[in-house]
DNA sequence: CCTCATTTTTAGATCAGTCTAATAAATTTC
DNA sequence: GAAATTTATTAGACTGATCTAAAAATGAGG
């Protein structure tokens, strides 16, 4: 461990995204097997198991063929680094240029491959130093440290109060559909039913009147923290008596090395 | 002219960078010959050549071989709008992010490939439309009209009052250079003489008592406007007693088609 | 108008990243 | 636990962009 450990080795921006992408899937606790990895990048099989062991003799990830992938911390440390500059990138985008959340990423993506260290700096400064992306992602600080995120999957979600933390899904049109009807990080809901069978979620926001019937699978994008104050659904009848919940935003402390 | 005359054609990178050098080449007055492509590239000729009889074949560019390359109409729209995005990102830097003007070249060549249209247009917005970039150089409207630039190079000027209107030079060392002794685009100089076989010029700028030696070849990539103030040279003796000359900034009108 | 230096093109390779089709390993199912 | 299904790997090929070295065209000077 001498050259190795320290600067963060130039690659491909395509080594970037296999990277960012068993990144990913590793943060999502599943194997970063083959098929995965090709269906995120949308390449054929072929073209990951071939990547893969590039990447392995590269010192960026173990590979066992026929298992996986999983990153070192070479690979991790690239990994971060690109996590981080797209995510502020985002952030950046939406700040100061005015994107929409449901645009920032695909901007970010090509991006993310093109800026240097000093447009990042730049921004991170400019932005104040953001700890959370458009979509209630935790931005990795410049050492590639993470804070821990302690929040839940809404589809896993008893009924009861919560506070949206993160939308783990980059598709526009899925992204504009939670914006109209007043899902957000930071919004307040509701979760007042469950149905069965795989059955959609009712849920109050408490931006809207309206509840909103949300599927399973959309459900799985969502990530929340319970309410502190769970007090009951407000009354279906718009009256605008209902009262504020406690903040939303807890304090988190202890960081997750990624060096 | 069907499909032909609208959509300014998807292209690569690559074949952006090649555009963009044939046109650059053409504004110098000089023949986009195989070999001066591949200097302004550093690629090796025979790659030109074959990239020209590709680009050729695409109907960007007229190819004669052993003589050169001239930009079709379609070419030129192709380039022009990479010279608008070059010419925008690097203003964007200099004045959003604080790059100094000596820094935004080399990140703008990354960026113009990368970003889309609407952060050009975000960027064009805020900027609050910006008729040129830190080094002087006129921005392409978003239609690809370019102002005619009716200055002169420094090299061919006689002594007198100027005004420098651009650099076209984005040699960091250089532009680097140029800022220490005060000169840059709107500084008001006094040329004092011009050394005979090739010598440096004498140059006074208003910013700095210290007179400025300037190479020849240097001072091929300034740009300047007559002063229409000729007022003689300040004394040697320095003195804070000098009258400050008209404006430097002519209005210019005549735009000059690029469609 | 012939020769020499320069410029350009041709020929043949390489590299990164991708594909499809065929084969092989692993896993699931009966 | 053998057969069927799924998943992964191998083999072979292609594309875009590049290179070096050799051959050919151009143009300048005698």
């Amino acid at each position: 461990m001498a050259a190795e450990s320290q600067r963060a080795a130039t690659v491909s921006s395509t080594v970037e995204d296999y990277l960012k992408v068993v990144l990913k899937i590793e943060d999502m606790k599943q194997r970063a097997s083959t098929s995965r990895v090709a269906r995120h990048l949308e390449v054929a099989d072929a073209t990951v198991t071939d990547m893969l062991r590039k990447l392995k003799k590269a010192g960026l990830l173990e590979y066992k063929p026929y298992y996986g992938a999983t990153l070192t911390r070479k690979g991790r440390r690239v990994a971060v680094r690109i996590l981080r500059r797209h995510r502020l990138l985002e952030m950046f985008l939406h700040q100061v240029l005015g994107y929409g959340w449901e645009q920032v990423h695909q901007e970010a993506e090509r991006l993310e491959h093109a800026v240097s260290d000093l447009f990042i700096a730049r921004i991170d400064a400019l932005l104040d130093f953001p700890v959370q992306d458009p979509h209630g992602e935790i931005i990795p600080d410049a050492r590639g440290f993470r804070q821990v995120e302690d929040d839940l999957c809404l589809a896993e979600a008893e009924p009861g109060g919560y506070s949206v933390r993160k939308v783990t899904n980059s598709d526009p049109e899925f992204l504009a559909y939670l914006d109209k009807v007043g899902l957000r990080p930071a919004t307040r809901l509701w979760l007042q039913e469950k149905a069965p069978f795989q059955g959609p979620l009712k849920l109050l926001p408490e931006s809207g009147r309206e509840p909103v019937y949300l599927g399973l699978e959309a459900s799985r994008s969502l990530f929340v923290l319970p309410l502190k104050d769970r007090r009951p659904a407000p009354a279906p009848a718009p009256d605008g008596s209902e009262s504020r919940g406690a903040s939303g935003r807890a304090g988190r402390a202890a960081g997750n090395e990624e060096k």
